[in-house]
Parts: structure tokens; sequence; C-alpha cells
RNA sequence: GCUCGAAUGGUGGAAUCGGUAGACACGAGGGACUUAAAAUCCCUUGGCCAUUGCGGCUGUGCGGGUUCAAGUCCCGCUUCGAGUACCA
């Protein structure tokens, strides 16, 4: 009998649906495990085989889990929310939400044909109201929230507004913008607004005057890890730096929270490291600088405390609000042109080139440690957002500062001995101070630093500004706050009004406040983000709901937000909204919290290392703050799963003709390669006629063969439709059955690797499943398995499959255990294996991994129960024991024959026998061997 | 530039603590069965030499080193990939 994967695959599919043999809930008496893949956007190209690579690494492991007796959740769900499904509806006027569901279908028919243990019944769709509303809620917590510093955790928002009446901010040591202070008084001075403007300050989800990265094209602005080399990730148009009003969210305030986390999380190394980056800890000083002839004084930052006698000049950011300030009149229309070149500059400009610019402000700092007054200068290879805006520049030490030294011809003040800085700048932080002070100098204060090391002289000075109140030692992160609106349509409206021109929040009781429909999804003629055209878009305070913006009145009906959600606001908590995602009273309820904690296994992409990655262990600290997320990191275990590439054939046209010559002749012609679709292409051998069907013009088209055939060429390259390189899985699936698919997936290569697809080996992994049901079933359909005692062999076959599948999955090698199970099955096979017991135990090893198959001979061995339910076999050590073991004889490290002993020969036995052995003494010639070395069960290498 | 990772047959890839390479699979070549094809099964398959001597030499990007023993550890390079990029 045939093995029919078809009838097979399609049987099971149905029987998991009426049996809801997926679905889980939470149970007691069961540990949990929790694995999770990062959902996908629903594109409206549909998946290609790259797309379930994980979900199958993932869904392998969430089934053995289970048979291990676990209690496993595996949820599925959608980012649904996105930049082309509004690009679409721009075009086509087709709603997003119509085009959403549509992939969602496609998605989800193509994944259904995998055979995934995904509970359906959890999923969730980022762009449903009943899933924002609680996207929605995070964000007024966040809003009614302050970071304190002293307790290391967001606070509500109310008790900083009790502090204030009653202190001031006098002795806050909180999160902020800008540093301010006032007194009690001040504070119950302020009207409502100043008031709300001044929490503002501290708020977790704030509105901020930010400096951000705005995409013309796009009509948006976009955050940082959704910009690359200057132009937006999605659709690679420019970015302009612009100041704007936006909801931001205060990151920066878990910075270090963030980088601790990533001690306690089993992740790779170069993921946690490129989080590291991202997050860019720096120990410095800051260091305050009296400027010439005034009363101003401004702060620099520094990380090379120990260069304070080589200062030569300062250097200002351009958008620094001391520009201004230390500009003098002379200068000022040099200064001002200046400004204006720089500012028409987009970041790819300033990227691409990086010649040297600047300009003089005319005025002069005092360096408070020599009593020096050194030029500042403006300059945009400084930046804004970074430290104080303002750097003291040591050009013997610092590359840029040399470069701008040396274009501007400033000094340079060397100060490490014996350090040559006559072409470059002497960067490293290794040597002795010297020149601090310079010894012919009047000392202008009582600090040394000649002769300590860099390390010494940092330590020194830091103590020497702490001591005389010249600045402070300070930490500094690169990590920025993320910007949090968007001038979208598709994304999650803000719970939010608009008072006096100032921000309120819809109460939490009306949650979710639902997206409006407009009958574009343009920007408005004002320029107002798409929301702008909907016509009822008004919050009634009394009623609270929403209004026709007709009855807006500014007194009880005001305005609602225009701007929508980031693409990450939705991703950013899933995984709690997964263990209760039916709850309409809570996010997640305590019980479901408490049960399944949080992500045990999580699988996806470093493509997100510095965006979701980021937001969500944030997002995820703040719900733990508010006491909501019971774990303070989100995924314990993350896998990357590598990227899978597509792999091209090509064609080769002879110049001039309809005529095509197979790759290993095309060298004797002039030749055109042409792109040719892989799937008229098998083992890179051309299928000639379905190449002339493919295209008219090739309908009349001439081959030149070599032994008969019609060899394309091949490369590497993205999968993508122009290269006519896409595989779909629903093809593979008609082709060879889903199981087929899920090995040959696995069987590929690591999981954490990236690769080409290559459909060429898809037909070892498919023999060797008919060979796997040419165990149970002969040629006439005759069911082979039988009771009775397993054979010694038998036992050894299969408690060795045990063993090497057990440990492989665990670390998800999982291509060697597919070589594993083909070994078996060929040694069973050998065997002429017909013990039920063994290849009941060999069905449960293969469950995770051809699940449909394994249900199929599961039932036909006489189970009624679905083989998820049966119990992961344990190897029998006892079973594996060698009579004996075959020894590798070697000389002076190199092997020259074998030798067998029992098993449980002693070292002196086996020394005793090699030396005494004919082969040996021809090898020993007479000389007296020096050492023996004998490795158990393997070598025995003697020295000479 | 900086950080991290990788390099093994014609191809994808094995080799867990340093233990004597190339598992498993594809492809290729040869053979069996068949009128033929498909399917299936068997043999060969890193390179060079010997192959009517059952063997020898060489071999994991390059150059050194440590060790009885190195794909694996150390030092110095080359190439490729990923992340980041004026972060003071």
């Amino acid at each position: 009998m045939e093995y029919n994967f078809r009838e097979i695959e399609k049987k099971w599919r149905q029987r998991w649906v009426e049996n809801h043999t997926y679905q889980v809930t939470e149970d007691e008496n069961k540990k949990k495990f929790y694995v999770l893949n990062m959902f996908p956007y629903p594109s409206g190209a549909g998946l290609h085989v790259g797309h379930p690579l994980g979900y199958i690494a993932s869904d392998i492991y969430a089934r053995y889990k289970r048979l291990q007796g676990f209690n496993v959740l595996n949820p599925m769900g959608y980012d649904a929310y996105g930049l082309p499904a509004e690009q679409y509806a721009i075009q086509t006027g087709q709603h997003p939400a119509i085009t959403t569901v549509n992939n969602i279908n496609r998605y989800r028919e193509q994944l259904d044909k995998i055979g995934f243990s995904f509970d359906w019944n959890r999923e969730v769709r980022t762009c449903e109201p009943s899933y924002y509303h609680w996207t929605q809620w995070a964000f007024q917590k966040m809003f009614n929230s302050y970071y304190c510093n002293d307790t290391k955790q967001a606070r509500p928002i109310s008790e900083l507004a009790e502090a204030f009446a009653q202190y001031g901010n006098k002795g806050l040591n909180a999160a902020c913008s800008e540093e301010i202070s006032f007194t009690a008084d001040e504070w119950n001075a302020m009207n409502e607004k100043q008031q709300q403007e001044t929490l503002m300050n501290y708020r977790i989800a704030y509105l901020g005057e930010t400096m951000v990265n705005w995409c013309p094209q796009l009509g948006t602005v976009l955050a940082n890890d959704e910009v690359v080399d200057g132009v937006s990730e999605r659709g690679g148009f420019p970015v302009v730096q612009k100041k704007m009003r936006q909801w931001c969210l205060r990151v920066s305030a878990y910075a270090q929270r963030l980088l601790d986390g990533l001690d306690t999380v089993d992740w790779t190394d170069s993921l946690k490291e490129t989080q590291r980056n991202w997050i860019g800890r720096s120990e410095g000083t800051e260091v305050q600088f009296k400027v010439k002839d005034s009363d101003i004084e401004f702060t620099i930052f520094t990380t090379r405390a120990d260069t304070m006698f080589g200062v030569t000049f300062m250097v200002l950011a351009p958008e620094s609000e001391l520009v201004s300030q230390l500009t003098t009149e002379a200068q000022k229309a040099e200064v001002e042109a200046y400004l204006d070149r720089t500012k028409k500059r987009t970041e790819r400009e300033r990227i691409a080139d990086r010649r040297v610019t600047g300009v003089f402000s005319g005025s002069y700092a005092v360096n408070p440690f020599t009593g020096d007054a050194v030029p500042v200068w403006i300059s945009d290879y400084v930046l804004a957002g970074y430290g104080t805006g303002a750097i003291m520049a040591v050009p013997a030490h610092d590359s840029r500062d040399y470069a701008f030294a040396k274009h501007f011809n400033l000094p340079i003040v060397p100060l490490v001995e014996g350090c040559d800085v006559s072409e470059e700048s002497f960067d490293a932080k290794e040597g002795i101070v010297c020149n601090s002070p310079r010894t012919d100098a009047t000392p202008y204060c009582d600090l040394s630093l000649n002769g300590l090391t860099i390390k010494e002289a940092i330590a020194a000075t830091k103590e020497y500004v702490k001591a005389h109140h010249l600045g402070r030692v300070k930490v500094n992160y690169r990590l920025r706050d993320a910007i949090f609106s968007r001038q979208r349509y598709w994304g999650e409206p803000f719970p939010v009004y608009y008072k006096d021109g100032m921000p309120y929040m819809i109460d939490s009781s009306k949650l979710p406040l639902e997206l409006p429909e407009v009958d574009k999804f343009l920007p408005t003629e004002t320029g107002e983000p798409p929301l702008g055209h909907a016509t009822r878009w008004a919050w009634d305070t009394e009623k609270g709901e929403v209004v026709e913006n007709t009855l807006i009145d500014h007194v009880k009906v005001f305005p609602l937000e225009l701007n929508t959600m980031p693409g990450f606001a939705g991703s950013s908590a899933y995984y709690l909204r997964y263990m209760d995602p039916h709850n309409n009273q809570a996010l997640v309820s305590e019980k479901a919290d408490q049960y399944w904690q949080n992500v045990d296994l999580y699988v996806g992409g470093t493509e997100h290392a510095t965006g979701h990655l980021i937001y969500s262990r944030f997002w995820n600290k703040f719900l733990y703050d508010l006491g909501v997320s019971i774990k303070e990191e989100p995924f314990q275990k993350l896998v990357n799963q590598g990227m899978i590439q597509g792999r091209s054939n090509f064609v080769y046209r002879i110049k001039d003709t309809n005529t095509f010559v197979s790759l290993n002749l095309k060298d004797q012609y002039e030749t055109t390669p042409l792109h040719v679709d892989v799937n008229i292409v098998s083992n890179d051998v051309l299928d000639v006629e379905a190449f002339k069907a493919w295209r008219p013009e090739y309908n009349h088209a001439e081959f030149i063969l070599e032994d008969g055939k019609y060899i394309c060429g091949w490369a590497v390259e993205k999968m993508s439709k122009s290269m006519y390189n896409v595989v779909n899985p629903d093809m593979i699936v008609e082709k060879y059955g889903a199981d087929t698919l899920r090995m040959y997936e696995m069987f590929l290569g690591p999981v954490e690797q990236s690769k080409p697809w290559d459909t060429n080996g898809i037909d070892g992994v498919h023999r060797f499943l008919k060979k796997l049901w040419n165990l149970f079933y002969s040629r006439t359909g005759e069911f082979l398995p039988a009771e009775g005692e397993p054979t010694k062999e038998e036992l050894k076959a299969i408690h060795k499959l045990i063993k090497k599948v057990t440990g492989d999955i665990e670390t998800f090698s999982y291509n060697t255990s597919i070589s594993a199970f083909m070994i078996c099955v060929n040694e069973l096979t050998s065997l002429k294996c017909r013990n039920r017991e063994v290849l009941s135990q060999l069905i449960v090893l293969l469950a995770p991994f051809a699940p449909h198959l394994s249900e199929e001979l599961w039932e036909a061995l006489g189970n009624t129960t679905s083989v998820c339910d049966a119990q992961w076999p344990v190897c029998n050590e006892d079973y594996l024991k060698e009579d004996t073991v075959k020894y590798t004889i070697s000389f002076n490290g190199k092997a020259r024959f074998t030798m067998e002993f029992a098993a449980d020969a002693d070292n002196d036995t086996i020394q005793r026998t090699v030396m005494a052995d004919e082969q040996s003494q021809k090898w020993i010639e007479g000389k007296t061997p020096k050492k023996v070395i004998i490795v158990p069960k393997k070598i025995v290498n003697i020295v000479l």
C-alpha cells in the first residue's frame, strides 16, 4: 500500500478541528510551557516557503513539550496595522480593513495546510477594538505615570502633583525631558495649563517638541529603527529632520533596567550585544564652562576627563539653544548662513558628505582647569540630541576634533607621553599622561595628572570635579525616547482629546475609542493627518462618547487627537493578551498571568533586535511596575531563525535569437542570462515544454541541450516575484505533503542560519517517509506490526534514536535529528522490525516533526487517543551498552589500525595487549615507548 | 571605522569535553529488476598515487604556535555576512 499523504493529511486536519486537539486551558495540575512566534504582518503576497521556518521550528518544540507532559500554550495572531495596507488604500480606495481581512484569510488558509498545533481560539488581531482597547489603556497608564529614579519604577503622576504642591520639585529624582526647578509656591501659583505643561515634563507618555525623522513622501514621522541609511525602511524615501510636537514614550528612563535585564535572559550573545550597543551606556563627566566676559555658563559631557588640559576649542551643535546666546554681533551673519545651510541638509546628505564644516561663534569659554579662554565653534558633527549638545574639543586625542582642528588651523596639544599627533590623533585610552598641566605654564589649579595612566587620570579628574563643584559624574545613554505619533490612518487612535491646547485622556471606562471612518486616506489639504477627514471625531465629555465635529464648543465637546499610534504599539504586549484573549475587563486576568507567567521560548528574526524587542521589553517593564505583568522580562529564551533567501534559476539566450543554450555549453556563444521561474525547473533541469508554455514569446524557442537535458544556472538572491524565485508552500504541500515540507525545512540546516531555499534535496526526505510507511504496511496493504519481544538490536536502534532526538530538540538541532531518524529507519528496515512496541516509540518520536503521518500510524496501531497525548519515551542507557569496543591504535598521533576489546577491559590489560600485538611491534620497531595514552573507548596512542 | 559571527567535498550540511574528518541527504557514475519507463534496491563517490598488493600520501580560507593528538585552543592575516555609524 502506498503512502497517500494527501488523504492522510486532509483527514487529520479535519479531525484536529473536530476534536479541538490544540485547545489549551489553564490547568493547575500541569506545568506550563509558553511557546511563541513573532506574529506576522499579513502582506498581500501571501506566505512563501521562508515564512513558516520559524513556525515549524517552534511547533516541533511545542509538540515535544506537550509529549513530555507540559501544558503548552502555542498561539498565533496577526500584526494587522501597517503601512502597506494603507498605501494600497490610497492607491485603490479599498479600505485597509478589507485588504487586511483578505490577507489574513489567505495566511490562515496557507498556515492550516502545514499542520501547526496553534490554539486558534486565542488568535489576536491588533486592529480589532477588543484588542486595541488594551493598547490604548496602556498608553493612558503611561500618560498617568512618571518614572522615579530612586525606586527605579513607574509611579502614579498624581503623587507628583501632590508633592509639588507641598515641596515644589526640590530633591525630586525623576526622569524628565528637561531639568527645571520650582518651589511649592511657584507650583501653586501656576494655572491649570501651566501645571499640565510642567507635569508633561515627567509623564512616561508625553507630548514633546522633538526633532523627528520626517518622511515627506510617506507624510509621517518615523522611529529611529524605521530609518535605514537616511531613508525610510518601507519604501526607501528620503527622511529629513524636523521639529514637531509629538507623542513620545520615555523609554530612556528604562535604559539601565533594559541593560540589566539582558543578563537574566537566555538570548544569543550577538543579539544581547546589539541591544547593548543600541542602549549605548557611557560613563563620563559633565563639566561646566564659563563664557568669557559673560554670566553665561554651559555644560559639556565627556568620557575623557583626563584630557581637560588639552582642550583647544569648544563646539556646539547647530540646533543647540546656546548658539543664539553665544553668537556675537560680529559673527551673526556668518553663523546664520551656516545654520541655514545645515538645516537644508537631510540626514542622508550628512552621512554621505563628511566634509568638515563649521563656523566661529565669536565667544570664548574659560577652561576651569587652565584658565585659558578657548574659542567656541558651531559644527554639525556635534549632535544636539546626545549629552548636552556641546563638547570640549581635544584634537590630540579625538579623530573628529583632530579633523576639525586641522581644517580650521586650531592648536593641537598632545597629552600622552610619546604619542605622535603630527599626522593623526591618538585615540587609544592607553599611556601615561603628560602636559597636564604643562610644565611651562603658571599653575591655575592644584590638580596634576602628569605621570598617571589615562585610567587613573580619569578617576582623579572626576574626584576633583566633584570636590570643587565644577560639574558631576554622569551616565549617558544613546537610547532615545520613542516617538509615538504617526500621521497615518491605519493605526490605533489615541484616546485623547484637546482642551485649551493641552491633551486629556478620555475616561478609561469608555475605551476602546474606535477608529473613525474617513473618505480619503491621504493627509488633508491643510496638512493634517488623514483623521482630519473624519467628520465624526469629537469627544463629548459629558456623554462620554464620540460626536460630530460640528458640535465642538471647547466647553463640553472637544476635538480628538488626529495622529495614530505606530506599528510597535500593538505588538508590544500581545504575548500577554494570548494568555487571556477574550477578557473584556482587563488586558490579562491575574489568574491567567500567574499561570502562564512569560514566554519560555520566543522564535523570530533578528531584524527586530532594536525595534520590537526593545519596545516590548520596555512596555512589559512598565506593566510590571503597575503589577499587571508578573515577570520583568517577557521572553526568557529567544531563538532567531535565519532568513530564507531565494535560489534563482537562469536560462541563457544566444544574442539576437530565440535559441537557449544549456549551462555548460554557454561559453561557446554570446549569451544573455534570463531569470526563469524556479517552479518549472527541477534539480536545475529545465522543463522545456513548461518553459515554452510559460510566455508566448518562448512558444517557438529552440534549445541546445547537453546529454539531452537543459541545465540552468543558479544564484542566491532575495526571494521576490521579480526574480521568479518565489516558492509557495502550498505547491510543496500539494506535491509532497505537509509532513515532507516540515521535515525538509528543518533538514535544510540549523534553524538559526540563513540559507537559500533549494528544493533539490526534498526527494530524500520524502523517500524517508515512504520507507517509514513501508515499516508498517506491505506492498499488498498488510499491516505489519505485531506483538512480541523486541530484539536486542531493535531496542538498541530505537533507544539510540530516543537519546539523539531528545538531546537535539533541546538544542534546536533538528537537522541532525532527522538524519538520526533516517539511520534508525534504515536499521529497522534491514532488521525487518515488526515489533509493535518499538514502532510505537518511533511514531511518538516522529510526532513533532510529521504530525499527520504519526497520527495515522498511531491510530493504525490501535490507539484511540491522539498521538499528541502520548508520552515521550525515555532512553534506557542499558540497551546502548556494547559488548566490545573498537580502539584506534595510533603511533605518535598517527592512526594505524584498530583493535577490539571487551567493553569493561581496564587500561592495563589494553596496554599490555597492544604492546604484545604483532602489528604494534612492527610500528614500534624495537624502540621503547615514552608514553602510552589511552582515551576511554576510543584511542590508544603510543608516543615513541 | 567599531562590534559580533562565519569560512569543511560538485551541493546542503555532520563532527557534543581537543581524540584522529566528511555522518545524513542531494547530485553524479556503475549495476540489478523491467519489453521499456517510472518506482525500488545494491555498489562507488574529498584530492593524488597504487588499484591482479588487502595500501600510501595529502586534506577543514591563509601563515605561525601550543599538544601525544587541532576543523575545534592561542597569535597574526584574508575573504564573506550581520548590526551600528559623527554618541564626545
